[in-house]
Parts: C-alpha cells; structure tokens; sequence
DNA sequence: TAAAAAATTTAGACTTATCTAAATTATGAA
DNA sequence: TTCATAATTTAGATAAGTCTAAATTTTTTA
C-alpha cells in the first residue's frame, strides 16, 4: 500500500496531467499546498517506486501502475462524494473535503460493495464520471457554456469549478445539473451571456461564470 | 485535532482502562503492537496536550477531555461497523478493520448524519454499545455465560473477544446476536457447557468460549 | 547568444512516530 | 530488608514528510 501523501501526489499529477503532456513540480506544489522542494523529494520516491516517469527538471508523467492507483483514489473520492449526498443528504458544495479523507479508506471490497449499495452511480455530484472497478470510464465531453452561440441550448451536466462558493451561486440561481437551458444573449462588451431556463426564467452570468458550467448539447 | 497515533493510543487506553483505574506502559505496547519505549514518548507529547494523567513509573489514565476524544472515535467506530454490516452487508467478523480507519474520518456532521441515516442505532455488531453525539451511553450489563448455572437462560447480547475466529466459529453454530439459549450442563471437568438453543439444540462449548459469549437475562 | 529571470534541485534542518540498547526505578521473594 | 527481576524510561538512530535558503539548470528576453 501506499502512504496518504503518495495518493495525493499521484492523483494531483493526474488531474494536473488532462491538460499537459508533463506536468511541472510548480504545479504540483501548487495544486497540493506545499513547496517546489518537498515535490522533488516526493518525486524522487515515486520515480523509485516505479509510479511516474521523472528525469530532473523535465516534469512528470504517470507511470501505468501510477494512473490505475490515481484511477482508484479517484473512484473512492467519487463514490463517497455520491454517497454523502445521496444518502446523507449533504449539499454538492459540502462533500469535497470529506471525500478527501474517505478517499483513503484502503479496503477495494468496501469501496465496491458502497458501488453496488447506490446502484453503481455514473457521475459525482459535480457530474464527474466515477470509474468503475476495473477503473474504466468515459471521459466527459461536456464544453463549457462559454463556447455557445445564441439560440444553442443544453443540459447542465457539469462544474469545473468545484468551490463552495460557485456551487452555492449555482444553487441559488438554480443553475444545477439536469437543468435545461438555452442561450438568449451574449453581451459582446463583456462576454456575459444572457441564458434562459426551461421555465423562461432569463438569467445573467458572466464570462467566467460561463466558463466554469459544463454543458451536454 | 489529533493525529491518526494519538488518537489509537487515547483509545487503546480507554478499552483498558476498564479494567484498572490505572493502565501500564506495557498495556498500551501490548494492545498496539508496539515497543514500550515508544509508548513512554507517546505519553509524554499526551500529558503535554492534558488528554492523559502521567506520573513516571506510575501508569496513566485519561482526563475529561481525553476520555472525550476516546469516546468519539469509539462512537466511530461502532457506527461505521453497524453501516458495514446493515447496509453494505458485510458479516459480523469482516468489519472491525475497516472500521478501525473509518473511525478517523474527522467530520462530526458526517457521523452525525450517518447516525440519523441508519436511525440510532443502539449497538454495534457485536453487541458493543453507540455512545450518541454527546458521547453517552448506557454501560452494558451483559456477562458471561461461564457465570450461569443449570436452568439459567437468556439471550445472547454481545461478545468479548472480536477476533474474526471466534465470530466465524460463533456464526456456524448459529450463536448469534438474539438468540435465546439455556444452560442444560456444566461439565465437571473442564467448565464446558452443553446449552441448549430455542429450537432444542443442544450444543457443547468450552470454557473458553463461554467466557467470551456475554448474555442478556 | 549572453545575461537575467524563472524553475527546479540540493543541502541542511525540523517534527512525528518508530525502534534497539542501555540505564533507571519499582517490585516481590528470600 | 536486600537483591534479582521485571517494568519503565532515556539515549541515540531511523524513516517519512515537510520547510528555508542556497545552488544549479532551464527558459526567456534583449
Ligand atoms: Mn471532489
Ligand atoms: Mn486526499
Ligand atoms: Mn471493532
Ligand atoms: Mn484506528
């Protein structure tokens, strides 16, 4: 087994890894709160353990023994982050934290059996697809609604911004996943774009608002 | 909050402590599997933070607010194996490990929330009572079957020794949590016990099981 | 293409939690 | 009551994970 802080490594720099061939040891550092040299320290251990691909000052990849492991903390995170809110009633933007420790529960028997308990949910609560036991799953093809045109329409499937404080925005304009909406407007000054819901409800969100809600057409 | 070691040690000294007003450097090294040199470290960082009542040579035992720690994890613990065994269908002998890392999941409104989810319960699978959220709860009066004589009955409420051994054996001769069973014969000899279950079964165990096997009358 | 700036790594230190071996204190049997 | 033994603590190491400050390498910019 591996310790807390190698799961965090491995999962960072594979999130961090969607966007860049090789991800660099700032954006670790970033991504996990820490300094540039503790990553390198951690680097050095993963490389010895055969989890990522490291050669200095080259950045990092996973190794395919690092992205199943990343893979599974992803699934446990998921999983857990459905279960809060689906069974304990939590709100979407509650979950996160939590799922960071449940995530490292160890045992694989658990983590499948809680799968099967809620009927082996396809996506988090940020709509996120959860992998299954064999760590496969379909990688999203949301866009964000910034790359709309008037009149386009569509389902919110997706955040990508996970904060508090977004979610809880969303919430309170009713933005919420399985929501229909339609483009009305798109200001061309600031990119704000005016959206309409099914209940012809017109809502003003602005470009970074926009950028962060993810729609399946 | 207190780090994963410390809390295994506040707990470890709670389940001892109720059989002697103070408990020994070597307890705790036992019933940890570790050296008593590293129980005397342990103890001074607790001493220092007022969880436990050290003097050297002298044994420990838990102030308030340690006892307060312990018995959160312990409510933990018991909440997370009952989610184990009524929800995700584990038997009673497969989730002491997992819960022994879930009870450090820090949330207090997650367990809360798990605690309303399964309706409060009363007692783990093991007969163990649940401390609720203000950490009370009612000491169980249950005793040994070795301490019944002929005729006597009752049911079967609980278990001392958790080891998935001894719940496997329990649960192949039907000795469960409910039943009903009654003394027909104290065997001389070695103390074993011939008793005789509600569907007039009669079953023979040793000594040493009915000292393990605790009993409601 | 040579500085300057940015990114990364190394050196050395610290904390937590362990361990072994040695020293100290307590205990109980003669 | 004394001394051998058992229990406990101290001393000194080690490993994981982190940090600051300094050194090194890469990248950018002029
Ligand atoms: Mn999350
Ligand atoms: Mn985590
Ligand atoms: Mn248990
Ligand atoms: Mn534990």
């Amino acid at each position: 087994m591996n310790t807390l802080a190698e799961e965090n490594y491995l999962k960072s720099i594979y999130h961090l890894s969607i966007n860049a061939e090789n991800v660099s040891t700032n954006q670790i550092a970033a991504s996990l709160n820490t300094k540039a040299s503790s990553v390198t320290d951690m680097l050095k251990k993963l490389a010895d353990k055969a989890l990522i691909n490291y050669t200095k000052y080259q950045g990092v990849s996973l190794t395919s023994s690092g992205e199943k492991i990343a893979v599974n903390i992803i699934r446990k995170h998921r999983l857990w982050e459905y279960f809060l809110v689906e069974k304990l009633k939590f709100k979407w933007d509650q979950v996160h934290d939590m799922a960071e420790e449940m995530e490292h529960i160890s045992s694989a028997e658990l983590i499948d059996r809680l799968d099967e308990f809620m009927d082996y949910p396809q996506h988090d609560p940020h709509g996120e697809p959860i992998p299954d036991c064999n760590g496969r799953f379909k990688a999203s093809e949301l866009k964000p609604i910034s790359t709309l045109s008037v009149h386009d329409s569509g389902t919110i499937s997706g955040v990508r911004d996970h904060s508090s404080s977004f979610l809880q925005y969303l919430e309170k304009q009713q933005l919420t996943l399985g929501k229909k909406i339609s483009i009305m407007e798109i200001v061309e000054f600031d990119h704000s774009m005016i959206i309409q819901m099914e209940n012809k409800k017109e809502i003003h969100i602005s470009r970074e608002a926009a950028n962060n809600l993810l729609i399946a057409l």
